[in-house]
DNA sequence: ACCTAAACCTGGGCGC
DNA sequence: TGCGCCCAGGTTTAGG
């Protein structure tokens, strides 16, 4: 599932290929999927595009834009001729240059909104949302953990307490920290928090570097997988063991998601 | 107010 | 081979 080193990738190379571009063709092929009347679009300019957490917003010159979200398997992927027939393509973005964004999304969990005040839409799910790890300090983030109940797995996956972790990342980033998932968040201490966030820091520069994560069906936007899949720490290994011990990897669900950690080296 | 669980979808993997 | 079941998990919403 796209994460934050995902969508940061996909921002990238969205925001380099199509700046400047010029809509001009719109076509839908599942309503679910698109929020807002496509011809609207027709003759905007892309000014730029910007990520806040897992949201992406592409921004036009006019000040009208798009907010979307790939939630678990959407792809936005530009001129690969695949995906004109594929039976998953749900939005096509063509170019007056001839190229072409393609919309595509199994599950049709993720989605394309168009607003008309993108910079006020992008402020409002700015404000909804935690910071990012690299924007926050321990004593802050010890500050929320303090006033809740809940284990940590289920709060750093919270995206109003840290925004763009997701469930690979946070499984990876308490291994490293040394945190069992279990433990209550209020029950940490400054040194154990700021283990935390340094070692999701770590993780998601390391998913960044690699391109993400591909283990899933996330493709970037060249259609390429990442490659931080060769690399999980703890993620997904049901019948792993702990690199750091060598011991049987535990595995259970907390908060209704996949947890798999090291009973011995997560305390 | 806080927390949990269901809902949204589809394909892939498993046991039989 | 194929059927039925479970699993994946980001975000919103309903309910306790």
């Amino acid at each position: 599932m796209p994460e934050l080193p995902e969508v940061e990738t996909i921002r990238g190379q969205l925001d380099k290929e199509l700046r400047g571009e010029e809509i001009v063709e719109m076509e839908v092929r599942d309503r679910k999927v698109f929020v807002g009347e496509e011809q609207e679009l027709i003759g905007e300019k892309i000014k730029q595009i910007t990520r806040v957490g897992k949201y992406l917003f592409m921004y036009f010159e006019s000040g009208k834009g798009i907010v979307m979200h790939l939630k678990m398997t959407g792809r936005l992927v530009i001129n690969d001729t695949w995906y004109e027939t594929a039976k998953h393509t749900r939005v096509i973005i063509t170019m007056k240059s001839g190229r072409k964004l393609y919309y595509w999304d199994t599950r049709k969990f993720g989605y394309l909104r168009v607003e008309n005040e993108i910079g006020v839409e992008e402020k409002k799910i700015r404000e909804k949302l935690g910071p990012e790890p690299w924007k926050i300090e321990k004593e802050a983030l010890l500050g929320k953990f303090k006033k809740t109940g809940r284990t940590i797995k289920d709060v750093i996956l919270d995206q109003r307490i840290i925004a763009g972790v997701g469930n690979i990342y946070a499984n990876d980033g308490l291994w490293k920290s040394g945190i069992n998932p279990h433990r209550k968040a209020s029950s940490l201490t400054l040194t154990e928090t700021g283990k935390i966030l340094t070692s999701l820091r770590t993780v998601m520069e390391r998913g960044l570097r690699t391109g993400g994560a591909s283990d899933n069906s996330y493709l970037d936007a060249y259609g390429k997988k990442g490659h931080y899949q060769e690399e999980f720490l703890t993620y997904g290994k049901t019948k792993g063991e702990c690199v750091k011990c060598g011991r049987k990897l535990t595995r259970e669900k907390i908060g209704g998601r996949g947890t798999w950690w090291c009973e011995y080296c997560q305390r």
